[in-house]
RNA sequence: GGCCCGUUGGUGAAAUGGUUAACACGUUGCCCUCUCAAGGCAAUAUUUAUGGGUUCGAACCCCAUACGGGUCACCA
């Protein structure tokens, strides 16, 4: 029996050759350089703070050389997948703003030329390409069930021997295709693997756009290219899907360094030209108990790029914040040119570190910080207006019916040429602001302060010295005013120096005027806050202070 | 255990054989100041995991050791 008799009796259905793929599937019509570059998830409902780095990286790629960046979803293991996965995963992208040129769109929809995107729908080429390496002997039906799987394996860690599926253990490597046949007629379940042609004392090396040249045996396991669910395994969908797709360079994690000898065998057989990889350094954290490990799904919220979202950490400052990982000279390169942004940058392999990354938020904070610090007040507002619609329904509503005057209380200390910073995220607003709203402060906001002050001072204050319409200056000789005519120093300094003298300086009237009127120890500059709040409000303020 | 990769301060890291090991975050201190934030100015690795070697000269090249990470599925 011919392995093609074999090859046609195990798939008899398929009714076009791999000939017929590259024809359906044919290469690409680019200008030199163009990459041609892909994000694969498996459709776990959420882009994984691992997978956004790539799919940005991948997607600066492909827009400088003018090539495609692509969407496939990789469903070939039903456990990976959620119901309706692929609509979280879009939507993380396009809150990322990482539009796809070709692919997935959305559960339903895709576009180009090189489709399926969803590998479950590319059943039938898998088949093919699968009969074709049976019907040139690299491929073979395995009839082991799995616990003689398992008792290999056994086996094998009880010799010291490597593990896996190869030489003397891969028992249906050398059957007769008259015994595979048979035992495929008499009903025997199998599933398909690569009868390979590798030598684990030989080397082959990869040359990888991170890496540099890495050497490591031929791979010589006979693994499974199909499974019993009739689906490719990873590798096998992964050869032939970037190669049908014409991928020109794949950049994905480290952990798939020790796969790479696998594909490039793949690739090999089947005459394919093997495609650029870029293996990125894993993001890590360090866990509980000091141990450094990479970015658990489960175990980790801020694994899930929605994390940030939440914290309303804008998308920009995470995009800053993923390039410093990847070019470490991308920080200084910003700096060195305030004018340029994200899109700008020239992203370099060669500056990657081939590393792994500790998570650092505090890190990812400041440059939050930074960049909200540098948006105009109407910008904050609508952010934060925006974030609270999704987070935080109540302070949402208050801010519809607040515009201008919440947009007001964002501009304090912005116009100047050193932005004060104080926001970090849209979610700290309103911890931050809160007691700038009439609404918000009733007398409970009073709950915390223990010790009942002497107002009689500030309601002198109020009633004789104060006016919404002062600028800042006379506003400030009032105070000093005040300050003297009730035996305050004037001056710090005055005070320092001649203390005994005084009941106190006129730093300390305005902080007792900041307590009592917004409860805190710390604010922003204290005229405007008085401004915005208004003469009317403060008197109500310091009637409610009275009453308790 | 086999195979790969990595190791520069609390973090991200620069420096790819040549003066005091950049820069940013963090931390600490001082200055400014009505409080904060910001800003300004300092300090923060007696030395590049450890040990050996090559060299006039090593973070950088070589070897060994230690430690960390990844991977070894009919998962991706």
């Amino acid at each position: 029996m011919t392995n093609q008799e074999l090859a046609d009796l195990i798939f008899p259905n398929t009714n076009k050759t791999i000939d017929d793929y590259e024809k359906i599937y044919p290469k690409r019509n680019l200008t030199a350089g163009a990459k041609v570059v892909r994000m694969a998830p498996s459709p776990t409902g959420f882009v994984h703070m691992g997978s956004l780095l790539p799919a940005l990286l991948n997607r600066k790629l492909a827009t400088d050389t003018k090539g495609i960046f692509y969407v496939r979803i990789e469903d070939t293991d039903g456990k990976r997948s959620v119901l309706n996965g692929i609509t979280g995963i879009i939507k993380d992208l396009n809150d990322f703003d990482i539009k796809t040129d070709e692919g997935i769109l959305n559960e339903e929809q895709e576009i180009g030329q090189y489709g399926p995107y969803i590998q479950s729908k590319r059943k039938e080429i898998y088949e093919t390409y699968a009969k074709y390496l049976i019907s040139i002997g690299y491929a073979y039906p395995c009839f082991c069930t799995e616990e003689k799987i398992t008792t290999i394996r056994k086996q094998q860690e009880k010799n010291k021997e490597r593990i896996g599926y190869y030489g003397k253990y891969a028992k249906c490597r050398d059957l007769t295709n008259e015994q595979r046949a048979k035992k495929i007629i008499n009903g025997e379940k199998y599933i398909i693997r690569l009868k390979s042609p590798g030598d684990f004392n030989k080397k082959i090396i990869l040359n990888d756009l991170v890496c540099g040249k890495i050497e490591m045996p031929e791979n010589d396991l006979d693994i499974v290219l199909i499974k019993s669910d009739g689906l490719p395994i990873y590798h096998f969908a992964h050869v032939i899907d970037d190669h049908l797709m014409r991928t020109t360079l794949v950049m994905r994690g480290q952990e798939w360094i020790s796969s790479t000898p696998i594909h490039m065998q793949l690739f090999k057989i089947l005459g394919f030209n093997i495609p650029q990889y870029a293996h990125n350094g894993l993001i890590a954290k360090i866990d509980e108990n000091g141990c450094k490990r990479k970015l658990s799904k489960r175990k980790d919220p801020e694994a899930a790029v929605s994390y940030y979202k939440e914290l309303g950490i804008p998308v920009y400052a995470v995009k800053l914040y993923l390039m410093t990982i990847a070019n470490s000279n991308f920080e200084m390169w910003l700096d060195n040119n305030k004018d340029k942004t994200y899109d700008d940058y020239k992203f370099d392999f060669k500056k990657m570190s081939s590393s792994g990354s500790i998570f650092d938020l505090d890190k990812l904070l400041n440059i939050s910080k930074n960049y909200i610090s540098r948006l105009k007040a109407s910008d904050v507002y609508s952010k934060t207006l925006n974030w609270a619609k999704q987070f935080d329904f109540e302070f949402y509503q208050l801010l519809t019916t607040t515009k201008e005057y919440s947009t007001a209380i964002y501009n304090i200390e912005r116009q100047q040429k050193k932005p004060r910073k104080d926001f970090s995220c849209y979610k700290e607003i309103k911890n931050q602001t809160w007691y700038m709203y009439k609404e918000l402060f009733t007398k409970k906001a009073y709950q915390n302060i223990n010790t009942k002050q002497n107002i009689d001072i500030i309601y002198d204050y109020i009633n004789n010295y104060y006016n919404d319409f002062d600028t800042k200056e006379i506003w400030y000789n009032k105070l000093k005013k005040l300050a003297k005519n009730n035996n305050y120093a004037e001056e710090v300094k005055e005070y320092k120096e001649n203390y005994e003298q005084y009941k106190g300086h006129v730093g300390d009237i305005c902080e007792l005027i900041r307590l009592i009127i917004t409860t805190q120890a710390k604010t922003p500059d204290l005229y405007e806050i008085l401004k915005l709040l208004g003469k009317e409000e403060i008197k109500r303020r310091l009637d409610l202070y009275s009453t308790i």
